[in-house]
DNA sequence: CCTCCACCGGAACGTGAGGAGT
DNA sequence: ACTCCTCACGTTCCGGTGGAGG
């Protein structure tokens, strides 16, 4: 009977209390600073307590503003609500990133209607869609009272595949009605606040009946947040002073991303935990935000094109040697040299002008350009590394991108 | 005020991969 | 198997430019 590797760690006193309301999968009954929207929308779905059909509505938002703990928090009260007064309100949440095809979301849609074991399964796959879709009418028919369908992530379902679906879901009602009583209303959530560019304008007029659009959050606004949940998720006094202003503060600046805020919260107390200590300090918080960025940064540059992790490494080591503020000649010289020792062709600086703002837009790189004058124009370039990443990247870069390129699964030109 | 550096970035073009249609 | 088309990647050529220094 020797030790086990776990009863180390299950006798150390854990600093959650509940972990749950720290990941954003939980869904929080209070929402901070989000009243005014709360208060729209809630203007607006309370027609389906009066047997009215509500508006359509398209919400708009950077990820972490609350719009989707916002949507599922008023459409639990209004189901509430509804059985408590007898009308029949049926809300259901699709996430379009995880079910982005057309028939997906009516499949969906139909099976979360199943009442008992009478009916059957809409399958995976096999129906033709308008079966799926004449199905899902009859059941909607079936169950009756107001549906309230949330589309979350709208703009990517019809980034990959058009507007087809939005444009049946907004007449579905002229289906309802021809056999029923049921009615129906639609919500899109939207990162994007252009994406109804990509919708026909019937379907953009139908849909964006009305928009509520969710600002970012102040850091203010954020650690009012990450109290409320530090409250109930984190032991009493074990958070020290200043740790959720930087965690605000850090989740402000990625544009008030909430998300980001407790991620930064839970991690960095997976780290104070870590490392045995009793409070969270400051420097967990940046440990944390490290992890996190890594955690960000990493699966980009690995999926980046080799000459493009190569242009990345020449920067980077233009940095290892102290210098910053680095111009294109210099990265480009390099570069130059990395490819001559590893012995593969180099693209010319023109290209590699084209590489350098793709790392920018990647936000791997800050690029600005400057005049120094007589000594010409270029650019400034830094790396946007965290700092524990530098040494990890620069093996991915140079390693990687040259056994690829060695391999020769990255195509060179053969020239004379 | 003019020059001139060291690059920026648009335009046109070439090339091969991969998808659609037949 | 075939053509046709689009796309991403690269090249060459070149006009454009903000400001330190004369």
């Amino acid at each position: 009977m020797g030790e086990n590797i776990f009863d180390n760690l299950l006798s150390h006193p854990s600093l959650f209390v509940n972990k749950e309301v720290l990941r954003h999968s939980h869904h929080p009954s209070e929402l901070p600073h989000r009243k005014k929207e709360i208060k729209a929308i809630r203007f607006n779905l309370v027609e389906a307590l009066k047997g009215q059909i509500p508006s359509n509505m398209v919400l708009y938002g950077v990820t972490g503003a609350g719009k989707t703990a916002v949507t599922r928090f008023i459409c639990s009260q209004l189901e509430g609500k509804g059985k408590q007064i007898g009308k029949s309100v049926n809300p259901v949440h699709v996430n379009c990133r995880t079910i982005d095809t057309q028939y997906r979301v009516l499949a969906f849609l139909g099976n979360s209607l199943l009442e008992d074991n009478e009916k059957e399964d809409i399958p995976f796959t096999g129906w033709p869609t308008d079966r799926v879709f004449e199905e899902l009418v009859k059941r909607m028919n079936e169950r009756g009272g107001v549906h309230v369908i949330v589309l979350d992530e709208i703009d990517h379902l019809v980034k990959k595949v058009g507007d087809d679906l939005l444009y049946n879901l907004c007449n579905i009602n002229d289906d309802l009605k021809r056999r029923g009583q049921a009615r129906c209303c639609v919500i899109g959530i939207s990162n994007d606040l252009k994406f109804t560019e990509y919708l026909d304008p019937r379907v953009k007029s139908r849909l964006g009946q009305e928009d509520v659009i969710f600002s970012p959050y102040d850091a203010v606004q954020l650690k009012d947040i990450l109290e409320d949940r530090a409250e109930i998720g984190i032991k009493t006094n074990s958070l020290s002073e200043g740790v959720l202003q930087l965690c605000s503060a850090l989740a402000a600046q990625e544009h008030g991303d909430a998300r980001r805020a407790l991620d930064l919260l839970r991690v960095s107390t997976e780290k104070a935990e870590q490392s045995g200590c009793e409070t969270v300090e400051v420097q967990h918080v940046r440990m944390a935000q490290n992890q996190i960025e890594c955690d960000q940064i990493t699966p980009i540059i690995k999926t980046l094109p080799p000459q493009q992790k190569l242009v990345l490494y020449s920067v980077l080591l233009n940095e290892k040697n102290g210098l910053s503020n680095i111009a294109t000649g210099e990265v480009y010289e390099i570069y130059r040299q990395a490819c001559q020792h590893y012995g593969t062709n180099n693209l010319t600086q023109r290209r590699i002008t084209d590489l350098l703002s793709n790392l920018d837009m990647l936000g791997l790189i800050n690029s600005k350009t400057v005049s120094r004058g007589r000594y010409g124009r270029s650019k400034q370039i830094n790396s946007c590394m965290p700092i524990s990443i530098d040494a990890t990247s620069l093996m991915i870069a140079s390693d990687e991108a040259l056994s690829a390129v060695d391999s020769g699964s990255y195509r060179f030109q053969t020239r004379l």
